[in-house]
DNA sequence: TCCATTTGTGACTTATAATCCGTTGACTTA
DNA sequence: TAAGTCAACGGATTATAAGTCACAAATGGA
């Protein structure tokens, strides 16, 4: 599993424990609906800016997104 | 200071404690070495998987990498 | 079954990430 | 002075991320 497949998995992750939709995450990180789901399943380069409103909107730090990043494989 | 240039910080941070030149660091993650520049000195929208190649040549994980961004500001 | 909600896909344009070239200045060492 | 290393910058080009759309599937509840 390649790094931008993690981090999709990553996300869905927190964004489910949130009990909210793809589209919802996607307006409080103020970004497209079809971007998010893109990103979710692993297929964009994703930038460090839009990394950063993503893991804004699921209200959790960098540190701790990422320390949950490896539990896969 | 905005994400782009905390992320650079840390990366220069880790390559000198490292005690390798900006461009040892871009040659060893496969990236130029003008960008590499740029890069720290948060001039760049860098996207994951680059990160995620520089990270690796810092030889550090992406959770202690992470855990160390905040210290500034 | 029907309906609404949610998620996924392909194609496309535009914005910009990333590369590659040379040059410059600071600093060190001889 | 001279030569070497390192970091930073600018301009030009190429590669690709960002952003949007119409449409198609799933998914779940009544």
């Amino acid at each position: 599993m390649n790094i931008k497949e993690k981090f999709g998995l990553r996300i869905r992750e927190l964004r489910k424990k949130n009990g909210i939709s793809q589209e919802a995450l996607a307006f409080k990180a103020g970004i497209d609906r079809t971007y998010m789901t893109s990103v979710e399943n692993g297929k964009r380069n994703i930038s460090i800016e839009n990394i950063k409103r993503i893991i804004d909107a699921l209200e959790i730090s960098f540190q701790d997104f990422f320390t949950g990043l490896d539990i896969k494989e």
